[in-house]
DNA sequence: GCAAACTAAGCTACCGATTGCATAAAATCT
DNA sequence: AGATTTTATGCAATCGGTAGCTTAGTTTGC
């Protein structure tokens, strides 16, 4: 390995008969350098090849412009859009990405937290994990006073701020598309009701049915991990059921697909038979056949807004009274739902 | 914002009544320290909130412990397979992960990786952006001995180490699949040429129709931008072609998916008018109606791969002798390109 | 019993950028 | 011209951990 030797502040001083400090703050831009001062300064660093030292100076700092992503997936198309609205972000503002996913299980949501803490990241933007079920993990960040934005998957304390869509009209829109369309028996298939997104849509369809006079039934109510295995099980717990449901709402667009595929197989019709929802419009919902009905769920400006709140919040733009931002949604209606009239 | 003071060594030292450098060396699990000397040191760690301060240590050893990735897009399934495996063994190594997308610019590109070299990095992981035609943003690197590896997009200089699949066997086996169904006119939808994956199932497929003594038609190659937008402009002009061809081997699922829904809106029936084939394994692949010949391309593995063997470099475990390692690949055939015989 | 060898820990000079305070030089005022 | 302000720069301490060299204390060897 060729280990050459790093070029420094010092370095272009000497070269220039300055000091370090007039150095380092004609390289930062500052006002009490001349100007032309300031222009030898950059044009020298460039001509030795001088790179900032970020660690000297994080540590004199002690701010490392460094921001945490925890996540739940990494390999879910959804969660990648986000990730692709926070790093344009990020890397505009001039802050470094560092991302660990949880991959659904809260111990290892609490090591990525630490991983995290001991990176001593500047910001965190979070996403809960499927069974996280406290938030003492994130204890020592508000010790620190390190700012937390949560996202999509976000907590109940009002201490944080979260970006969310507006899970419960999201669902009770679907809901009513779905009895606007016929169904009456509507299966709704979620995840954990600890978890916001899960729970508030499933108080959508709930308030729906009970708006329209439809009684809510627990038979009706499948609740399960809606991964890629998840949904399969899920489908299959569906599939039991006799009388069949007549119209299903499903948390996501896999879980959706999923049950459309298994309805075709038994020979079952969507939507002349069963109607079907899913949510996230993801672009699986526009090839399956019959298109998917869905939600639109704007990922990756969830993430460009998500960054820029705690951007604002790191660089003490922003207030901190905000407290929750809800990003629009839309019910996308396709041909698994549609019953001609 | 709260401010508490941090706990350094020091601390820690005087706590205990013993030098800094006893500290340092206890919490690292040096020999040198008495093995209660070291108990005690870390229980005192513990009690008091210590937690290790990385610049201060990065900035003493220049090394940052941390892996810098680049690659095309965020926002895609098959990139986020690749960075799911690469955060795993990442993060099982004690690295950090800081990553950033080149949206397919080279321009970009060039950014990112002065980012990364900025970061300072003690490695990096890299996929080149769509455009890219030279690889002079990597000779700092070079220069400073920092060691990248290519994986997926490579490059075609010996110098690095690649991490790939078999794209033109890949290819050849396609190919040489919808030969055997009976294809003659056989479309091939693929990207630049200067990328190495376009590039060598491109090959593949031209072997192919070779031995199998088929002429390579100009008119029947079809290069483009592989994203949602490209592939339907890619799309639009297969359709153009009067007359059109009999079979399609596409360099990614997408194009593949767009193809098939575009021939199905026409009324042409696949796989009997056309044979369909695609390329990674997409989930969207068992969606689409007939389900899509494919070839699997083990994305979790490829980012775990490159990681490790990073990592490995990294820590000196491994002889860079080894320039490239092939993962396997499979040829998996669906009812796209099926014709019953 | 005393020198040689070994153990365990301390001392101190870094790593490179930052910043409050001091100072020199230039500009402005009286 | 001399006093005062302004402007531009330098000095030196600091952030926290690391590692080479020393040293005090203990064990082993003859």
């Amino acid at each position: 390995m060729t280990r050459k030797k790093e070029i420094t502040i010092y370095d272009i001083a000497r070269e220039l008969n300055l000091s370090a400090s007039t150095v380092s703050r004609g390289l930062r831009n500052h006002t009490t350098i001349r100007k032309d001062t300031r222009r030898k300064i950059i044009s020298k660093a460039e001509e030795l090849g001088y790179r900032h030292n970020t660690f000297a100076s994080s540590l004199r700092r002690s701010s490392t412009h460094t921001i945490g992503l925890v996540l739940p997936r990494l390999d879910s198309y959804f969660q990648s859009t986000v990730i692709s609205g926070i790093e344009k972000v990020a890397k505009k503002q001039g802050y470094s990405l560092i991302i660990s996913q949880s991959e659904e299980n809260m111990e290892k949501e609490v090591s990525c937290l630490s991983t995290m803490y001991n990176s001593r990241v500047d910001g965190l933007l979070f996403s809960l994990a499927y069974d996280t079920d406290n938030l003492d993990h994130l204890d020592v960040f508000i010790r620190k006073g390190i700012p937390v934005v949560f996202f999509d998957r976000v907590s109940e304390y009002p201490d944080y701020i979260n970006i969310v869509i507006d899970n419960f009209k999201a669902g009770y829109e679907v809901t009513e598309h779905l009895i606007k369309q016929g169904c009456r028996r509507i299966m709704h298939i979620g995840g954990d009701l600890r978890r916001n997104v899960y729970r508030d849509r499933f108080n959508g369809y709930r308030k729906a049915l009970k708006d329209h006079g439809i009684d809510y039934r627990d038979e009706l109510l499948l609740l399960g991990r809606m991964d890629q295995q998840g949904a399969d099980e899920l489908v299959d717990r569906m599939m039991a059921l006799d009388p069949l449901p007549d119209g299903v709402f499903a948390s996501n667009d896999a879980t959706a697909v999923a049950v459309i595929c298994r309805l075709k197989v038994a020979g079952i019709r969507v939507p002349e038979k069963v109607c079907v929802a899913g949510f996230n419009n993801m672009p699986i919902s526009t090839v399956i056949d019959p298109n998917l009905t869905t939600v639109d769920y704007p990922g990756q400006e969830m993430g460009e807004v998500a960054a820029t709140t705690l951007i604002n919040i790191l660089k003490n733009l922003s207030s901190v009274s905000l407290n929750t931002i809800v990003l629009k949604h839309a019910l996308i209606i396709r041909a698994s739902s549609t019953r001609l009239k």
